[in-house]
DNA sequence: GTCTATAGAGTGATAGAC
DNA sequence: GTCTATCACTCTATAGAC
């Protein structure tokens, strides 16, 4: 019978969209091997954890691209340059409000005390790199503490709320408010 | 044997709990007959259609009291006396970050689809009727609009993360930041 | 006695683990 | 595929209000 080789990096990123569009709790074991043809084997030969290992490893998967492509610019880069760069990266990662934040949206539910956290790490350093960019452009430790907190806040809360409302335009529309907002701000 | 007996809105609160801290999901009948009490006899005698319909009740809950406490006042009392008491009416409920918004989670997780008109309407009537008193107070549509949204999508992505980091004091932090920027545009 | 609401064992289906 | 535990849900017996 014919099979389909997999690799580790191929099965974490096939397993985080099951989980991005099911939860954790929704995503089934067989939802999963349905949806990605990922045999149940396969399945347990790279997560021998189980659903649990699945979901530790895909939040990892996730962190670690966001230290590479956000968290590293802000924190060592130009400032106003990463800030620049940090909207469009959020753009592209979410889809312009068509993707949720998986993160995110384990904080909110059941999983939130198992992968505690590495929720609170990941949370914690983004709004920290934002803050000490915009420190280094310039402004006070308490201004740059709350504009990178609202910054934060606002991309989770714009998520959510193109999913609520079915109009993934509002995203774009929060973007570019804060991206305003930091501007002023710097000027 | 000894019974107790309840009555359906004491029902409808208890398990609303239940669903507010382990998701829709996550929250097995066990779990709830055990955590609130309820026998699955009683539960099944108050929600013949089983969790769909818990859920379905208790969301209709909630929008009842947005409407009765917050919606109302917004739509037909004096706007910056309703707004000024919107922000009190939101840290109360949500308990100064300590409690999560029920909808918003549900439109993160995989009963969104199912759930997806009442999740809508819940917040388009939020925004919507804080825009109209913004509107109502002096300002110009889009404006109103737009200020409406970021108030909304501040307090949901306040409340994530607050969860998120484990530190409730975002959301009041966030909640003054929003009620400061509307009086701002309001002078 | 009648009737409604509750208790909780029991049902088949399906979960995750292996 | 096989396993056991647990899922959502059903059903019968009966407690308690009248």
């Amino acid at each position: 019978m014919p099979r389909t080789i997999f690799e580790k990096p191929d099965a974490i990123a096939l397993v985080a969209e099951v989980f991005r569009e099911l939860g954790y709790e929704g995503a089934s074991m067989s939802n999963i091997t349905a949806r990605t043809k990922l045999s149940k084997g396969s399945l347990y030969h790279f997560f021998p954890g189980g659903k649990e290992q699945m979901a530790a490893e895909i939040m990892a998967h996730i962190d670690d691209w966001f230290v590479t492509e956000m968290f590293k610019p802000l924190e060592e880069g130009e400032p106003r340059a990463a800030i620049r760069t940090m909207w469009e990266t959020a753009d592209r990662y979410f889809r312009s409000g068509r993707r949720i934040c998986l993160i995110g949206a384990f904080a909110l539910d059941e999983t939130r005390d198992r992968f505690s956290n590495a929720i609170r790490s990941y949370f914690q350093r983004w709004i920290e790199a934002l803050a000490g960019a915009l420190m280094r452009a310039g402004l006070v430790s308490t201004e740059a503490q709350a504009l990178a907190e609202e910054a934060v806040v606002g991309i989770q809360g714009a998520l959510m709320l193109a999913r609520a409302l079915g109009d993934e335009a509002v995203f774009g529309r929060i973007l570019e408010r804060l991206k305003q907002r930091l501007e002023t701000a710097l000027c």
